[in-house]
DNA sequence: CCAATATGCAACCTGGAGGTTGCTTAAGGT
DNA sequence: ACCTTAAGCAACCTCCAGGTTGCATATTGG
């Protein structure tokens, strides 16, 4: 399964990246924030409270949906946002794997020291 | 604790978006990939295999110790580089405060509908 | 000391990210 | 029907990320 894991690491990272690119943006992170709570919000709605103008807002929310990290429907007039949590369970999930190589990597070194 | 999370979720925002950023481009994830074992390597060594110039390479990593989640030290001749992991376990720390808030909302939304 | 190796520094190029403005189109409310 | 509100589309601007090339500098091995 260690070997398992590392394939999948080098497999993935293509898939990780953007997804890291998308949530590297603070503009971006906070209409995560919102979304969070699971409600659905009108692109107008979002555009509340930010400096940013309705079309910059639409432009993130576009970058948001294009890495699977929130999904929009239309409905009626407008146009509905909503958080969905695969992706960043998938980057979580590759932190988790990292996190438990590099452990394993210094305590290992650590134990070399040590010796 | 919950309020706690929260606002601490908001006021970390802006230092978490930069490793995010750091994190969004596949060359750098194999850099790190590279560095999880534990060991030092210099940035020829960083280079080989990869179809970039060191130079980009050099780039990159600048940009990962920006960051903090690689630290370069020069030694004689050549400078090497080590992974952190501070940085990446802080960002993990986030996804999971955020999972368990989007968790809780689901499960709330959840038995909203069901009653 | 000299040649090779490793890195640093700086100028430069290009594409795309992030933002704006202006106009058009679709839905709702009355 | 009409006015308003929500959103889409498209052109445009600016700036910086990502990359290259060329040259300068520091270490090392013999």
């Amino acid at each position: 399964m260690s070997s398992r894991s590392r394939s999948s690491l080098a497999a993935r990272r293509e898939a990780h990246a953007p997804v890291f690119a998308a949530l590297g943006d603070e503009t971006r992170l906070s209409l995560l924030a919102k979304l969070y709570g699971g409600h659905r919000f009108s692109i107008s709605q979002l555009t509340e409270g930010s400096k940013l103008t309705r079309q910059a807002i639409t432009k993130h929310l576009r970058v948001l949906e294009s890495v699977g990290v929130v999904h929009g429907v239309r409905t009626g007039r407008e146009s509905l946002f909503e958080f969905d949590p695969k992706p960043m369970r998938e980057i979580k999930e590759y932190l988790d794997l990292v996190s438990e190589q590099w452990d394993q990597a210094l305590s290992r070194l650590k134990l070399f020291v040590e010796d």
